[in-house]
DNA sequence: CACCATAATTGAAACGTTTCAATGGTGGGG
DNA sequence: CCCCACCATTGAAACGTTTCAATTATGGTG
């Protein structure tokens, strides 16, 4: 049994294929008499639209690219963990709409932008998502330059308002900052992404504002950065315990930097929770099983990855960017005591 | 500067546009000096084929299908971390190929045989890969009927050959018993994936071979399963080490199981490395920052993945299925010195 | 009743591709 | 010089859809 389409259906009614294309897609020149006698005719037969027929004719793709990037050199690490449960926030959210889910997996930024030119030159999607903006994104610049709808994880600084959904990073490394500063810590570090993410740049200032606001100075040397791998934070914990004078507290921007701090901690004997406190950002319920497990700040990825489909939608149906904007607050989760610094400096 | 098209190409080079067609994809019956000539015209133009005049005319999708699932109830325990890399594998395998990547999110057995009904019916894809493979797996039986090209990440027991990409669990698993036995040690729990799964078997199979040769008895209350999440370690470990023999040695299907128990062992004080010693299987370069660092068997998963997507390709051209099939070898790291039992059983 | 505006429906074209029967051209054999 | 075989190319149809000008049917108005 061949598929229905709408010839068939036309044949079946006996009306023509104008009137049932019109009729399926409930035009109002079409009688709603004939509308519904041929809506039912449709489901008897099972008729599902072609899209490629669809594509053809409206030069549309009816999909939605979502960039994977992948790099080269970081490939054995951890990294992107959170992106099976991005993608799988974002095809349940386009789930019943028309629009279907395409993955162009890039390494490195040179490939993204190459990708992201054949993707809006070949048509080969309506629009994208992606995550990972920068300061001046060149991506976000083209885009925007070529009218072309696109969604981001992570906002960006750009002129132009542009659609997108962010953890509120500035405010989380505000909380966290303040918080340790509260139970006494002085010498705070930071273990951030490299400077050039816009969520790195959110995190410093955040940081450097509850320093400021706790009257304490602001020490470069207590800021590492690195890609938001687990190595990076083995390497920055271990050169950060290496200073004169050692911080008392540090915080990771995510669960893998987060890891690896702790397992140089345990390498090297420093006790977590009495001699420094480690927390965490963006957790994604993976810390609570860390040794020991950090207090942290979480990252509701369901929701997040939920918006950024829905997000996508609304961008395709030519809502206004700025009012597509979502910036999602974390949330404490307190899994230590988080003691105070060993001598309270005072 | 509209898009080149056949016919473009056609005007320009004086041709028909059959030939056109025919040149481009250098059909004998095109004069060579002709097919030249045309595809000189095709790059200056910067020619591209547009797919939805393709898949229309040839009812093809030329779109690879990916299912990934996300078990509802899991949806918030770290599970499926290594999709992003499986994924990232698999785009690169087909780049350049005239496929396209599909994701099509499923939560659960039921929805993934419905999507997979779909995508087989509407023509959603001309291929699909999936993993997680079961014992006697409806999804293997339903392809298998359609003729619908496929490949498995996971082997399968079904009747008829079919293409896969597999790690040899059994093998590992034997490894792992065997070398736990050599050191001392007799009472050694698995701690396992469910039962349906055909990993899960091949693991318990290599298990109790080694048992066996090592002359040690198979005790049933050793073997915990559960979802391959840091929880179902959690839980596991604690109840295996309120057996009234617990046991000296365990071995966990993956990092995420590893994870879990190690975090149960810090919290119960069970020290690791003395008291009772925790290997992985499934190595994806995370567990080197656990705490301890628990000896492992490494999982390629990048040539894994880069696999899954050639012979999914090869699949579509319609090779022989029993000619597109691979065991992997899981490697030994070694991170532990893996202390023989606390008292040596003799 | 003639006319006209409106409502409903039709028919054909178009999107870019492949496929195949039909056409025209070339050369060789008799 | 004729016929035939062969080679290269053409033209048109088809895939499933939307779109739009053209057509027909329906009432209402003067």
């Amino acid at each position: 049994m061949a598929r229905a389409t709408i010839k068939s259906i036309a044949k079946k009614t006996g009306y023509s294929v104008g009137t049932v294309s019109n009729a399926l897609r409930d035009a109002p020149s079409v009688k709603q008499e004939t509308r519904d006698e041929i809506h039912k005719a449709a489901t008897a037969l099972g008729y599902r639209v072609n899209l490629d027929g669809l594509k053809l004719r409206t030069n549309k793709s009816y999909r939605i690219a979502v960039l994977v990037s992948v790099s080269e050199d970081a490939a054995e690490e951890w990294e992107g963990v959170e992106f099976t449960r991005i993608l799988a926030g974002i095809s349940k959210a386009v789930q019943g709409s028309r629009y279907q889910l395409s993955v162009f997996s890039t390494s490195g930024d040179d490939t993204e932008l190459k990708t992201l030119r054949s993707i809006v030159q070949e048509g080969l999607a309506d629009g994208v998502i992606f995550s990972g903006t920068r300061v001046n994104d060149p991506r976000i610049a083209y885009l925007q330059a070529e009218a072309f709808p696109f969604v981001t994880y992570g906002m960006s600084s750009s002129d132009l308002p542009h659609a997108y959904v962010d953890l509120d990073s500035e405010t989380a490394a505000y909380e966290a900052t303040a918080r340790l500063i509260g139970l006494g810590h002085r010498r705070i570090a930071l273990i951030n992404p490299p400077d050039d993410l816009v969520y790195a740049l959110q995190r410093r200032l955040g940081y450097a504002d509850a320093l400021s606001k706790g009257a304490l100075g602001f020490d470069p040397t207590l800021i590492a950065t690195g890609p938001t791998t687990a190595e990076t934070g083995q390497t920055a914990f271990a050169a950060l315990m290496q200073l004169p004078k050692p911080p008392s507290a540090i915080i990771c921007a995510n669960e893998a930097m987060t890891l690896g701090a702790l397992s140089a901690a345990a390498k090297q004997g420093v006790r977590v929770g009495q001699d420094v406190v480690v927390i965490s950002n963006d957790d994604l319920k993976l810390s609570q099983y860390f040794v020991p497990p950090p207090s942290t700040y979480y990252l509701p990825i369901g929701e997040t990855s939920r918006l950024l489909g829905e997000f996508m939608l609304q961008a395709l149906a030519g809502a206004d960017p700025s009012t597509i904007q979502k910036k999602i607050r974390a949330q404490l989760i307190e899994r230590q005591p988080d003691t105070p610094p060993p001598e309270p400096a005072i």
